[in-house]
DNA sequence: TATAATAATTATACACCGCTCAGTTTTTCG
DNA sequence: CGAAAAACTGAGCGGTGTATAATTATTATA
């Protein structure tokens, strides 16, 4: 029974990623079918692959849907944020791990086959993080935006990475730790510093004092 | 069939995980089978779950196995290393992620169900490569092992995580960084030197002067 | 307007997965 | 030896991703 008339091609799309998005927030990547997609929009199983050439497609264009809301939900940070806009942004990027773990697990529990380039749109959809952090880090050491904050803005987000990975799986609690996103913050500042960061209480335009040591 | 003469209880259960961690290896935990474990034996796959409850049981002790080499690994590279003990498990923690790249992975990818509980020996097995970092940070700090030294060796732990995750996963490579160990350690000198690291080139016992900054 | 072409959708089928359990074989022990 | 116990098998259940033949709905054309 063709049904073109109920949504077009783009629309079908649509609902197919926002229908898999809501299914793998539920049931997480592990639990993710693209038979259950098809049951929940009511088409069948080959009109999925009508659309994605195959599972992994799908699951890459829900994991970019994913990234959309994560920058979103960093801009809305930053744009409530006060003076300390590194302190809102590590916040918000644990908010949004440990408020969507199913989510944001999913982006690294699936791996791309090698095979399998991500569509241009998608990489660019992704960039905004990255873009987002840079923006702040240069203002953070009232630098312009250039090769050595990018690669230490990569850096930094690694280094949150890591301590939101092993707070939203669990590794943090076995270990004993329960302030993870104090413990990151702690490690970006003592970064930020070492990179002659501008202390928050120093207006913009002179030379920066380092600060020697901080405590945990 | 029963072939109780072949292999005691015991040896079976090492031999299934032996050939499922070379399974692991070869195939990564998505590839990863029961099934295929089975055949491989030579066993039907009801022995299998005769030796293991279920799959991701079978999976944490493949992980505890591969947690294990690590820090065979981490070991290994502090008896060879000179006075840049830091550098030396930094290198040491990416290049068995690097060369085991499934057996690395597969640890964070596997998602122990919350009703299933790690076996205490598991727990423990995976603890020592915690400790193996404490003592090095202890002595990096020049002190004791204590509260505070073990919550920085975690965070540092995580820091690491976080920059191996990216190497390991093409992260990195897609954000055109090239350098991951690079960063890495070098994140963790700043951070150590914010709490006082004692310089390499200083003597023991001596009041460690701060690095002011260091270049990445 | 009837019909042919085309596009959308479904149903079926294949090979795989984790897991169960009745039945079979081997070992152990009285 | 014979019976109980332990080990082992493999068909079967309900699931998966994916390919494709058959079917239906829409569109274009005569």
């Amino acid at each position: 029974m063709g049904r073109r008339s109920d949504h077009s091609r783009a629309e079908l799309q649509a609902l197919i990623v926002a229908v898999g998005h809501g299914l793998m927030a539920e049931q997480g990547f592990a639990r993710f079918s693209t038979r259950e997609v098809a049951k929940r929009i009511g088409y069948s199983v080959g009109t999925i692959y009508n659309m994605f050439e195959n599972a992994d497609a799908l699951v890459v264009a829900i994991n970019t849907c994913t990234f959309a809301l994560w920058a979103d939900h960093l801009k809305a940070a930053l744009r409530d944020a006060g003076d300390d806009r590194i302190g809102a942004l590590v916040e918000g990027y644990f908010d949004f791990a440990q408020t969507n773990p199913n989510l944001w697990m999913a982006i690294y529990e699936h791996r791309i086959p090698t095979t399998m380039p991500i569509p241009e749109s998608d990489a660019a959809t992704r960039a905004v993080l990255t873009a987002i952090v840079i923006e702040e880090v240069a203002r953070a050491l009232d630098s312009e935006i250039d090769a050595s904050v990018s690669a230490l803005s990569r850096s930094l987000i690694a280094t949150v990475h890591g301590h939101c990975a092993f707070a939203v799986s669990g590794s943090f609690a076995l270990m004993g730790e329960d302030q993870p996103v104090d413990i990151a913050l702690a490690r970006v500042r003592e970064i930020l510093n070492a990179h002659g960061a501008v202390p928050l209480d120093a207006p913009r335009g002179f030379e920066p004092r380092l600060t020697e040591s901080e405590s945990v």
